[in-house]
DNA sequence: CTTTCTGTATCACAAATACTAATACAGTTA
DNA sequence: TAACTGTATTAGTATTTGTGATACAGAAAG
């Protein structure tokens, strides 16, 4: 499914949600598709499950995926996440990056640039 | 200038940075303004003189401030921190956080609205 | 030149937190 | 019952955090 770093100095569970998001938000994962188990992706990885279990418990509040005891975990529908809880600190995160970019002389239309194209890139699929 | 909250678990040299940071976008604290010595914070506080070098390191590292041996800290006037090198970090997470609110089903125009919002507010002062 | 203020660097230590691991528990399915 | 799921508990280690003490270095003021 992907391969982790062990030099990186970032945490592990870390990047397996990052490479999980980032498969999810691309399409790569399907609505409501399961996604491997704790074991077996541990096993995958030559880990120890409780650290992907981290990952996914926070990729759970998140709102990412969705973990059913004894079946599995899988991708959050979009109707679903629509209003999940951590929504706001994102938008809260956005805001502050935001002011700092602003601080830094970045015009305003290069973000909103961005920001459409973006989102243009990923209507496309 | 600011109090820290010992009860949060973030840590103090990271509040100490959040709020000058603060103080600085806000234009609370104008270019090349002398912020605190490290000591005079630090006993301001009364906190190790340490913790404050930490974050005043950080905050020049970050393009914020910048410091002269024996003269002071000071605020990074606008011009100089156009080109500061952790502005494109910066831009990655802006992305990062815009791909996530796509996901999410956040419109666009809503994400443009908060830009403008931002912007227009700040340029009033 | 001396004193006194700046920032900076280094080393050390304790406490807290983060991270990973080992193991056991619990529910579902076949 | 067996074999798979997620979940909870516990534990040990590594890293981070905060602090303290001390020393160095440059600038300003007397």
């Amino acid at each position: 499914m992907f391969q982790l770093d062990i030099r990186e100095r970032k945490p592990l569970y870390e990047q397996i949600k990052e490479k999980m998001k980032t498969l999810i938000i691309s399409g790569a994962l399907k609505s409501d598709e399961k996604i491997p188990s704790v074991r077996e992706l541990a096993q995958s990885l030559t880990i120890n499950p409780n650290t992907i279990q981290k990952a996914y418990k926070d990729l759970e509040t998140e709102g990412f995926i969705y973990s059913v005891r004894a079946k599995g975990s899988f991708v959050t529908p979009l109707e679903q996440s629509k209003n999940y809880p951590g929504r706001d600190k994102l938008k809260q995160e956005f805001e502050k990056i935001v002011s700092e970019l602003m601080y830094l002389k970045e015009p305003q239309e290069q973000l909103i640039a961005l920001i459409k194209n973006i989102y243009e890139k990923k209507e496309v699929k």
